[in-house]
DNA sequence: GAAAGTAGTTTCCAAAGGGAAACTAATAGC
DNA sequence: GCTATTAGTTTCCCTTTGGAAACTACTTTC
């Protein structure tokens, strides 16, 4: 009968798949994180009190919060000059750059989706 | 000087940038949505108990609420049988489907993340 | 009529996310 | 010495997220 077996998605293929999703979001969640991504890789080198003018509507405690994340995953370098007010440069890494695809992926569908709210194209695929 | 200018990031460009990812997140967000859909593109039409069991660790009342967020997203199907004790059908829409490239990316992102973790190699983009 | 299976909903609760404003600490300018 | 700017940190507080378990409602089976 194979009614209630509680897994047919075990595989082994369906589990790494499961785990590497978990991990991207775990990085990449939150309310700000791509938005500071967008704004370093357009701006390039960049200050904290710049990307807290750039991007729009973070605070202070956020934006400080998702750096840290940001850095200790390797998206972005924090470098401290040793100006006279101290300023500290954030920008972008090799290694962060590889979110690029993702972004462009999401915001081209989020501009469809947008585009789709108008043109009201219903999509089923049940008959 | 132009320096404390509050935005330089105000071009029409970034600000739809901007929205479209943030359209695109609230759609996506959450610990359940891509897990959900990625079990319903291998599983093809599935019913409420079968998702239950497959999604490992998902409880009935997210399950639940992810799956009408996900149907008034357009992203999902939903469809009353009328047999006995009634049963609902679940499917990605083609509309849903669109979301592949998106899921795979940050699959493929997610995987790579991992390798990186043991390789170890330090991308610095700093000097 | 009790049990089990269908598809959920409801309640209760803890943890996380996130915003506003105040605060630290150092230095430069007035 | 007061103010402003740098880069944050801390506190307070509210909302959202998400989990466990109980519950509804209907039907079939025993």
């Amino acid at each position: 009968m194979a009614k209630k077996e509680p897994k047919i998605n075990n595989k082994e293929t369906c589990k790494a798949h499961f785990n590497a999703i978990n991990d991207a979001m775990e990085i990449l969640s939150g309310k700000w994180k791509f938005h500071i991504l967008g704004t370093l890789m357009e701006g390039g080198k960049m200050r904290f009190m710049d990307l807290l003018r750039e991007v729009d509507g973070i605070a202070a405690k956020m934006l400080s919060k998702e750096l840290q994340s940001l850095e200790i995953n390797h998206l972005v370098s924090r470098t401290v000059l040793n100006t006279k007010p101290i300023t500290v440069e954030y920008e972008v890494t090799k290694y962060g750059e590889t979110l690029k695809p993702i972004i462009d992926e999401i915001a081209k569908w989020g501009a469809d989706y947008r585009k789709n709210l108008y043109t009201e194209s219903d999509t089923k695929s049940s008959s």
